[in-house]
DNA sequence: TGCATATCGTTGCAATTGCAACGAAGTCAA
DNA sequence: TTGACTTCGTTGCAATTGCAACGATATGCA
């Protein structure tokens, strides 16, 4: 029974691997504009849309909401964001970029899409592995 | 700039996967025995070897040494795992698995290959998936 | 040998996190 | 309209985590 190699074990892999990307894509925001991997999230995600609700971050980027809503603090503290009660729905609370918030996250993106590069650049067949994470993604839904 | 889609960003795609994952494997064991992501990981480790010391587990699994050493102690009070000062060098612990431990290790390890099996049987390619994580930790192995 | 320095594992403490409970707002049916 | 039920976002609190400092041991050089 000793045929159990824990660096050889997909999950341990998987688990070693985002650790890395995800410490090493930080360093890029963290220093300049002193926000956390947590909220770097909630602003690429605001990036995509005019106006977002916590719930909706919630539920695409599987935060959790009481984490979203913190992330959303800081960042309308320092100016970041823009926090609005929804008009139809008075519960929502729409969140937006500020001019400055925008400014950021356009000198972040082009960083993060050539950390992203850089990644894939010592790969073998990138096409392959978008399609392997993808379809990883897709075999993990479930288990929601 | 409108033309980034967090969720085709390789940095969250592999963060996602590697928590479903986790969560996913750690449903296998937290129920019935009670033990941890962290103390999984240390007696997934001591049933490759002998006696291992902390120190060593840190270096391999690039936990936190105190986040071995705590590990250590809540399966020490479990009787999974016995703790004993090294002989030569007097400041090393060795871990060594006891009869309890190793019986649950051997218990354990069938339902994770079976995870991991069940996890790349809906991938095309398993033999280039595996290849493939092993390029992206090679390509990330500076990022100490 | 003796003293400075390094390493190992543990622990105290502060920061972070996750959960569960809450108030506010909305919905639906009677 | 009222009252039961649901949903949204926030927050209090407890558990977890990470860091930095510590005691104990080992090493190396004068």
């Amino acid at each position: 029974m000793a045929d159990f190699r824990l660096d050889d074990f997909l999950p341990w892999q998987l688990a070693e691997l985002a650790d890395r990307v995800s410490r090493g894509l930080s360093g890029l925001y963290r220093d300049k504009f002193g926000i956390s991997v947590a909220e770097w999230r909630v602003v690429a995600h605001l990036s995509q849309a005019e106006k977002v609700s916590v719930r909706e971050i919630h539920a695409r980027v599987r935060m959790g909401k009481w984490q979203v809503s913190r992330a959303a603090q800081r960042l309308e503290s320092r100016g970041y964001i823009r926090k609005r009660t929804g008009r139809t729905d008075r519960r929502l609370v729409e969140l937006s970029l500020t001019p400055k918030g925008r400014a950021m996250v356009n000198e972040i993106i082009p960083l993060a899409l050539e950390y992203e590069k850089e990644l894939l650049a010592r790969v073998s067949g990138k096409r392959e592995a978008k399609d392997l994470i993808r379809s990883l993604l897709k075999s993990t839904e479930a288990s929601n």
